[in-house]
DNA sequence: TTGTACGCGTTATCAT
DNA sequence: ATGATAACGCGTACAA
C-alpha cells in the first residue's frame, strides 16, 4: 500500500521548490520549457496523482456537480444522465447521483451532503408534495452560498431566480388530447402519476384546458390519481376498466404510469386499442416493441439534460445574466395504441 | 453570495478555540455538555457547513466512492445503482457515476479522476475488448495505492486478488438451453452482445457446453455476434430470420440484444413464438407487458449491486481477509415467448 | 475540560 | 525563471 506521491516529493527529487513543480504541473507560465519537461516526465514516472482535496481547499474547485433525481428506478433518468454526462465529460466534470425517492428529507440530506462535498453546482429535479411542501428555502440558501443551481424537469413555483429547463407540459398533454379527439374520442381519462409534482400538475392543467376547449366529456372517476404509481392506482384503474362507464381513451403522465395502465388493461382482459385506447407518456424503446406499439408523448429527455448542464457550467464559469426559463416541446409519436373511432 | 462559515468563525464568536469547536461538532469527547450545546446551536444558526475537502485532506475520507458502469443507456444499471444506493445512503456515502461507453480510454480517464478525487473505493464493471485488452494494470495500481476495488457483473480474468460479485453466467445460459430442449427445441441459436466481455464470453461458454452435452444442433450462422447490438447484429439477424435454415429458438445475452432480436423478428414478419422462440436475458418490467410476454433469464441485479457495495464498504472499514469471489444464480422466468414444440 | 501548534497537499503572492 | 512563505479549513497530539 504505497503512500501517495506529492508535489513536494517530486520537488525534493529534483532539488527544486514545490511551487515550481506546481506551476509546471498545472501548465502555468513561469517555468522554463526544459525544466517543465523534466518535471512532467518525473511526475509520470513516480505515478504522481494530484490531490483534489488539497487543490480544492485552495481553489474551491472540485470539478464535481450534484445531480438530484427523483427516483432512480425511473428509466427517464437514464436519458437525463446520458445527456448530463455528454456535456460534463469533455469538460472534465464528474457528477454525484442523488436519488431522493420522492422524499423531502432525503432531498435535504443529499443537498447538505453536496454542499459539504463542495460541488460546484447542482442539477435538481425538486420534489413538491401534495400538500405543497418543498425544499425551496434550502435551495435558496445554496444559491446564496454561491453554488449555482439549475432546475430540470421539475421546478418549484414559488422559488424564482433559478435557471430551469422543463417540458412545456401543458401543451404536451393538450396536444395529446387534441390528437385523441381528432381520432374521434370524446370520453377521455387521465392518470396523474403523483399529485403535487410540478410536472404532473402542469400536465393536469393542460388536460383540463383541453377538455374545456374541446367540450369533451370527462368525469371525476376518469381522473386517476396515485401517490405511488404501482400500488393503489392499479386498483383504481381496474375498477375503472371494469365499469360500464369507462372512457374510450386514457392518457398517461409518465412512464411508470404507462406501465400500470398496460398492466391494468391486461388484468381486465381489455384489448388495446380495440377496447381502450392508450396514450403513453415518455418513450422507452420498448414502447415500439409492444403489441400494439404504444402511441406516446415523447419528451426530449437527453436535450433537457444537456441544456440544463450547459446552463449550469455557464454559471460555474461565472455567467451573471438573469435566469433562463427554458421550455421544450414534446413530440407525439404515433403508433398503434390509439383507435380511430371516427374520421374527422 | 455570503462567504462560508468555518469552525474558526464559530470559535471567534464564542471566544473559544477552534479545536473545541471541532471536537464538539464531530461528537468527540472532551467538551462539556453545556458548551457543546452552545456550539451546536450557534453552528446551526450560522449555517455552518463542514468542508469535506479540508476534512479529507486530514483524514483521507471523502465519504465517496466511484461507480464504473459500462454504458449508461443500459437499463441494467438502473437496478445496479438502486442496489448500490440502498446500502450507501444509510452509511452516509455518495457515489460518482462513470459511464465508460465500452471504451478503454474513457475507463482509464475516469479511473484517474476517481483517484485524484480521493474516492475511498471503486465499484467497477471493467471492459475487456475483443482483442483481450483491458485496464488491469491501472486497477492493480489503484489497489496498490490502498483504494479498494470490487468488480461487479464483469471482471478481468488475469487480474486476481480482487473481490468480485458476478452472475453464474455459464449456468444461466446452460439452464436456458436445457429449458429450450425440454420444450422440444433442437435447433438453437444465440446472440452474443459483444465479444470479449467477461459476461458474454462466459455465457457463450455455457452455451457451447450445453450444446455439446445435449447433442443439439447449432451452426456458425446461428451464432450472431455484434459489437454494438444496434447496428450490424440487426442485419445479421434479419438475414438469419429470413433464411430457410433458421433455428427454432434463439437465446439473447443481454437486454439491448433482446431488443434487437424482437425488432428483427418484427421486421421479418416473424411471429413469436409461433415462428421463432425467444429466450431473453435480463428482465425489465416491459418484458411482462409485451405480447407475448418474454420468457427470460433474470439476473438478481439489485443484489449484485448491494452485495458488491457491502463488500466494498467492508474493505473501506479495513477488512483484510482474502478476496471473495461471489457468484449469484440467475432465475428463468417462464412466460410466453418460447413455444412448446413437443412434450418430453 | 480546554487551548496551542502543527500539518494534510496545494496554490498564490511576493520576493529574489 | 525560480524560491520562500502563507493560507485554504480541519483534526489531533500535546500541553495547560
Amino acid at each position: 500500500m504505497g503512500k501517495k506521491v506529492t508535489i513536494s516529493d517530486i520537488a525534493r527529487r529534483l532539488d527544486i521548490s514545490p511551487s515550481t513543480v506546481s506551476r509546471a504541473l498545472s501548465g502555468k507560465p513561469g517555468v522554463s520549457d526544459e525544466l517543465r519537461k523534466k518535471i512532467l516526465s518525473l511526475a509520470e514516472k513516480m505515478d504522481y496523482i494530484p490531490n483534489v482535496a488539497a487543490k480544492s481547499l485552495k481553489t474551491q474547485k472540485t470539478k464535481t456537480i450534484g445531480l438530484i433525481i427523483s427516483d432512480i428506478r425511473n428509466p427517464f433518468f437514464l436519458d437525463v444522465m446520458h445527456g448530463v454526462e455528454s456535456v460534463l465529460f469533455p469538460r472534465g466534470y464528474k457528477f454525484i447521483v442523488c436519488s431522493i425517492n420522492e422524499n423531502l428529507e432525503r432531498e435535504a440530506v443529499y443537498l447538505n451532503w453536496l454542499m459539504e462535498h463542495g460541488v460546484e453546482g447542482i442539477l435538481a429535479s425538486p420534489l413538491t408534495t401534495v400538500s405543497g411542501k418543498h425544499n425551496g428555502r434550502l435551495y435558496k440558501k445554496i444559491a446564496r452560498l454561491g453554488i449555482p443551481v439549475v432546475f430540470y424537469d421539475r421546478l418549484i413555483q414559488s422559488v424564482e431566480n433559478f435557471d430551469s429547463v422543463v417540458l412545456d407540459n401543458e401543451t404536451a398533454i393538450a396536444d395529446g388530447a387534441f390528437y385523441l379527439t381528432r381520432k374521434g374520442h370524446k370520453k377521455i381519462g387521465i392518470c396523474l402519476a403523483r399529485r403535487g409534482l410540478y410536472t404532473i400538475e402542469e400536465r393536469y392543467k393542460g388536460f383540463k384546458k383541453a377538455v374545456e376547449l374541446l367540450r369533451i366529456e370527462t368525469k371525476p372517476e376518469w381522473i386517476i390519481e396515485g401517490k405511488h404509481p404501482l400500488d393503489n392506482s392499479f386498483e383504481k384503474l381496474r375498477k375503472l376498466f371494469n365499469s360500464e362507464e369507462r372512457p374510450t381513451a386514457i392518457i398517461s403522465t409518465n412512464h411508470p404510469m404507462t406501465r400500470t395502465i398496460l398492466k391494468a388493461a391486461r388484468a381486465c382482459g381489455l384489448k388495446i386499442p380495440e377496447d381502450i385506447s392508450v396514450l403513453g407518456f415518455d418513450d422507452l424503446i420498448e414502447n415500439e416493441l409492444m403489441s400494439p406499439p404504444i402511441t406516446t408523448i415523447r419528451q426530449p429527455v437527453m436535450e433537457i439534460g444537456r441544456i440544463a448542464t450547459t446552463l449550469l457550467l455557464g454559471r460555474i464559469d461565472g455567467e451573471k445574466g438573469k435566469p433562463s426559463s427554458i421550455k421544450l416541446k414534446a413530440e407525439l409519436i404515433e403508433r398503434e395504441s390509439v383507435k380511430t373511432l371516427m374520421l374527422p
